[in-house]
DNA sequence: CATGCATATTTCGATAGCGCACTGTTCGAC
DNA sequence: GTCGAACAGTGCGCTATCGAAATATGCATG
């Protein structure tokens, strides 16, 4: 019961982050597994790439829950996976579960920050930085934080336009 | 080599969080497995607490590695670990590759505003794009990137700040 | 039309972490 | 004095994920 990056369901079930994700791109749109595993290739910038020995077999066990179902057109032998209506309830679930996640993020968060500490500064992490304060502005300051974001996106490049050097 | 929360080292080894926070531990002053459990229960509030089959094992496995060396300290059968010397150089590599970590706990977090957050994902992708400018820097303009990340940081905490927001 | 590359999936052995049950010890309370 | 709770560790089976190899198809290029 007390494992990180575990989300339980009403039922007994538990859901690791991948399966909830599953769940959630399915949700926008059907698509095969191999779209999966491209979709998060894209997702985290090639830092994460699930296996295809998770990916498969994961789908397959999400069917036989009547969580998902396949959508056979055949071309190229590929199966499409759509959610049931089970699927589409399970995601609401587990949508409105937000704190849940939200609290083991953080645990990973305070962890790390244990062992590593506070202690700043590459280029990379500022970045991350960034993205903190952004993530918890309410949404009337969004459209301005965008706005703040685009201007150092367009100092940024023209930075990097001034002399080309490739390096 | 694309998984994550896992920590690849110079030698081919890899390293859980987990792993990690038993050297950082360790570091700081000898202690039992019993200890570390303990010590994470509190740090997460009990929200994680590490499986006896993990932390005894993944002990018993750096024991092997010459991480740690056992400080038998006869009372009540409890063997006190301790770091070795190739425990301190294996935790201080660790710890130079704090953005390999930092990067990893972000990727979590962007996976769980993907699916929990709705409304925010085009912020989001700001965020990657001047990640991606950045990224690309040759070395010398680091520093006015630097900057300019640092200027745009500035603006955001004021908009953060003007206003209480609540969310 | 051969060659190779991207798509799409299967299969399988290895390992990490979980969860549970079990053993034994020390200490305090009743 | 014995009972229960906290301490300390062992052992084992289960599942998720990894990683790598194998297979097959459609598409482009020359």
């Amino acid at each position: 019961m007390k494992s990180i990056l575990k989300y339980s369901t009403q039922d007994g079930h538990k859901r690791s982050l991948i399966n909830l994700y599953v769940l959630h791109s399915l949700h926008r749109e059907p698509k095969t597994g191999y779209d999966l595993l491209k979709e998060i290739e894209e997702l985290t910038k090639g830092v994460w790439v699930p296996s295809k020995g998770t990916i498969y077999p994961m789908l397959r066990q999400l069917e036989e829950q009547g969580i998902i179902v396949p959508q056979e057109t055949g071309a190229r032998a590929k199966t499409i996976y759509a959610l049931t209506e089970n699927g589409e309830t399970a995601l609401t679930e587990m949508k409105e579960r937000r704190h849940q996640s939200h609290e083991n993020v953080q645990i990973i968060r305070n962890i790390h920050t244990e062992i590593f500490g506070e202690g700043r500064a590459s280029l990379a992490e500022n970045v991350w930085e960034i993205w903190d304060y952004i993530r918890d502005h309410s949404h009337d300051k969004q459209k301005r934080a965008q706005e703040i974001l685009m201007q150092c996106k367009d100092d940024l490049r023209e930075l990097g336009e001034e002399g080309e050097t490739v390096e």
